[in-house]
DNA sequence: TATGAATGAGCCTTCATTCAT
DNA sequence: TATGAATGAAGGCTCATTCAT
């Protein structure tokens, strides 16, 4: 990538974390564009050659938060799996990953408000982004994932002689399960407090997840 | 009730039913206050008599529409149930219900981008409205729509012999399933149609109640 | 006076005192009608049965309070000669009321910011109040105010077989320049604290009102 | 100075001068923001760039005029002491000083409305214009007003042979004095006439003056 | 007389967007 | 490419005033 290229990258990140942090401490509506801009170190100007307007942004700024969460989630659970001797079965890896997913955004009262809600669109949704403006080859693997997560699964299942039924369905209905209801729980500890609800909630997956499979020989 | 105070109580009406026309058809941020009381037929100053701001006004629609809904979904179950010769299991209760919310939101693309995402905030918060502006007693029933909606549950199943563990939250969790799933695959198609998406929905709902019945006796 | 007159006039004396409050406490500009008619106790109407607008009332406020003030000073000057042995002799007099004024003023910040500048209102001028709500009666007597002063201090000189030429010349410019300066150095504290602005002012007071004495006899 | 910072103290400049027309033919409180940028042509926004808001710029406005009202009454005495054979004692200097203020003020009866009882406010207050929005440096002379003033009058003396006792104390009392005498009795003649008064107010000032004359060697 | 619900003009202020530099 | 001064539409909201009761 040429050094000017580089900095135009440069410029957009910035952009995009200015906006992540703005965005997850004041909201997206009370957050400007001069904010983002100054908190970025760019001219005001200067935003409008990256992003159309601040839903534009605000998009780059979801999918790109919920892949990396996802990605991380994933890492870990490949690591407890090597490490540790305990056997897992195939519903313990969706409840894993799940779970290292609410504790991420527990932690964070202030990322809960922002994401949340939106969990699986970073994942499963080819939202229009501003034309001629796609990012760039440096971030392209998290700009499909889609096929990751889906993938990701698919692999991680090989050794256990099993098949998921509807694959691309149960994750999204899990995924939309927990952020919703876990936006609710961990906000506003309605109707019971997060910890009340993660073995409830644990459950239903489990019940969703062994429902879906198939054994194959 | 005095004249004036039947006057008032006119008023907000007329201020809930604009913001929940307005709302569902140019969008909460699009609305201005401006809008709401032009269409309601009053000053804008008199919005302020009865609201604190936009937000007061969405959450008091917003609750009262939900209500109204599930209040109409157990309304048809009863007639259904009444009228129909078929036996009915806990879950097709369940069931029943939801799919009934379901296709009154996808007939109305609108009502699914207002309400879909807060289908349960009518029936688990008690969000605080606006002081000494409560709902007058000719919607005081579903001014605590909590008891409603869980105790019309356990009247339903009174004749069942069976007991739902954790109702509360089995609500609460097919509410915010349902919804949030629903608001996606309704207004993006996404991951698939809704007609497709239904009958996997239904299966995780079949799932999710039978695994809470208990049986008494 | 007529019992319901009587009650008029608490109604007036009401929203005066609130209004004295409120605009000593928040401000001429940011105190509302409706603050004061809510401090006194009645509804908003009522305000306009008895004052045009509000600046109409702060008229009203301000020669009441100055009145009231300066009436303050004469007793306590009063009281000091009948029980001193102390002679005191023309310009002691200016300065001992003076001195009373700025004191009381002084001590409360907020009266300072309200009044100090018009200190001279509620004693020279016969400001239009709204026409045809003359204050009644029982306030006659400072409704006139401007006798007051010139005659008390007509009287207190009568023992001294002096004259004061220009006595009115004298007042006015006395009671201006005290309450202009004296308003800055009590709020700013500019260009010196009062305490040593005092004896520079007494000083002045003494040389104005030495000039203006004529030996009688 | 840049071409664009040319601008900037253009539209500040405009923005002033508008404001002064407005305040002192309206009013403070009735002239709004938009009255003073439409009257400046340019926008509404604009304001906000140069003023943080309307207090704001009257408290320029007031500084920027009786500035230059005392620079311009300074000069005529220059003048007249240049052409004059006239010999001026001490007093008379201050006499000239003030007499030309209050003359420009009296004809200028918005001016008085406005200005009057705040003249010493350009002189001997340092508050805070807004931060980072200095006077460019074309008026930086008169933005240090205090010493200004009082130097002038040293400098005045210097051939006099006399040394006055508190200079800084009694410029601010001669200020406020006939400021605030003037301010009642130009806009009301209360509780004499302007020309009626002069004379007094005149005497008055020689007496404080004299009193204050040290004589040296 | 007294009320207070209703009014609606008009306020201040923000901010996305443009464009000359 | 980058800037940031300028824009001006539009927003939320206040409040003096009126008037039917």
């Amino acid at each position: 990538m040429s050094k000017v290229n580089i900095n135009k990258q440069k410029k957009k990140n910035a952009l995009m974390e200015s906006a992540y942090e703005l965005f997850t401490t004041e909201g997206f509506i009370k957050t400007t564009i001069r904010d983002i801009t100054h908190k970025a170190g760019v001219a005001k100007g200067t935003f409008y050659l990256y992003f159309k307007d601040k839903t534009d942004i605000r998009e780059a700024v979801i999918k790109s938060t919920a892949s990396q969460l996802l990605q991380e989630a994933c890492n870990s659970l490949d690591e407890q799996m090597k490490n540790s001797d305990v056997q897992m079965d195939v519903a313990d890896i969706f409840v894993y990953i799940i779970d290292y997913l609410v504790e991420v955004v527990a932690k964070d009262d202030l990322l809960v408000r922002f994401i949340a809600k939106h969990l699986s669109w970073g994942l499963f949704y080819t939202g229009s982004t501003t034309p001629g403006m796609n990012y760039p080859t440096s971030q392209s693997n998290s700009s499909d994932p889609d096929l990751d997560i889906e993938q990701y699964v698919i692999n991680k299942l090989g050794e256990y002689n099993v098949r998921i039924k509807d694959l691309k369905l149960l994750l999204f209905t899990l995924l939309e399960l927990v952020s919703s209801t876990c936006h609710d729980v961990i906000l506003y500890q309605q109707p019971v407090p997060l910890e009340e609800y993660k073995p409830y909630l644990n459950n239903c997956i489990r019940l969703l997840v062994n429902s879906a499979i198939e054994q194959t020989n």
